[in-house]
DNA sequence: CTAATCTGGTTTCTTTAAGAAACCTTATTC
DNA sequence: GAATAAGGTTTCTTAAAGAAACCAGATTAG
């Protein structure tokens, strides 16, 4: 395989996606929003091997998305939380999931009912947005100045 | 390798990461969005191998992220351009953007200035909003009913 | 008209990562 | 004190990624 690493690259995305862009990662990171802070409990969640678990798990608390807490009394029983970091990636995940519930329904079962804990009411669905709140779609964003690779100025 | 597939998996997140969720694919959809739309510019641009790029073009094309247009008079010539369900996707490449913007920022240069084409003005942060647009963070978000993988009820 | 070039691939080969399974060490529980 | 659980590491196999060569059909250059 010998994947192509972007930790240098001057795209924020494909440096994004250097830390969280595999099946994994995102998916860790996922279950950890759910609340999973446990090896075995991500490892039987996810049904993941445990040397790729292991390997994810590192690289996310060296990339600072997972920190590792030892809990355990005498030692050898950790947790892995999200930190800030981490916890930032929710509108990504979140954005995720509403493309994959669009497009890619699961015909067997409802998607996930998201609610605002105060209210009750569900969440919206994750926009980019104007300075007032307007919804944009591609064709409403350009790039100021000369900074996209290729140095072409709009998106498609 | 033999990577996992999630086809069929019953979170929506999974079967999204199974469509775009590797580094070349979501780089793929990112260019699209800049603009481009030919082989050899894919090529180029993101530095891809062509058999690689090929599978993954072809493969966005099965899951209907890319439509395959014939420009040529005489074929032979042909364009990769986002489809709605690759539109769509914007929100989510922005929110990964704007996490790369913030937790790792290229020291060299600065980040990508999106703007507003009517107004001139910076797009917002993309987040997750209550339906009265209040930012919710992921502790204001609880799942409804026993929809929740693990029947856990709220997030992390 | 012919040769060179461009486009959009496919094929072959090598390298490397993913996955399965076995093993291991330090607690904790029975 | 033996069994089990947590959190790994090691070994081996399989499969995907990447490089490079090759190829066919269309276009352009001379």
């Amino acid at each position: 395989m010998a994947r192509k690493r972007f930790d240098d690259s001057s795209c924020s995305v494909a440096r994004a996606l250097n830390q969280v862009g595999d099946w994994w990662s995102l998916l860790i990171v996922l279950h950890a929003m759910y609340g999973t802070r446990r090896f075995v409990d991500f490892q039987q969640e996810l049904g993941i091997a445990k040397n790729i678990l292991c390997d994810r798990l590192s690289r996310l608390v060296d990339n600072e998305v997972l920190s590792k807490v030892d809990v355990g009394e005498h030692g050898s029983r950790f947790e892995y939380r999200l930190t800030e970091k981490g916890r930032d990636l929710f509108p990504v995940v979140i954005a995720l999931r509403q493309w994959g519930d669009k497009w890619n329904p699961n015909p067997d079962e409802a998607p996930l009912d998201l609610r605002d804990r105060a209210t009750g009411r569900p969440i919206h669905t994750v926009k980019v947005q104007d300075a007032d709140g307007q919804a944009l779609s591609i064709r409403d964003v350009f790039v100021a100045e000369e900074s996209l690779p290729g140095s072409k100025k709009n998106l498609a």
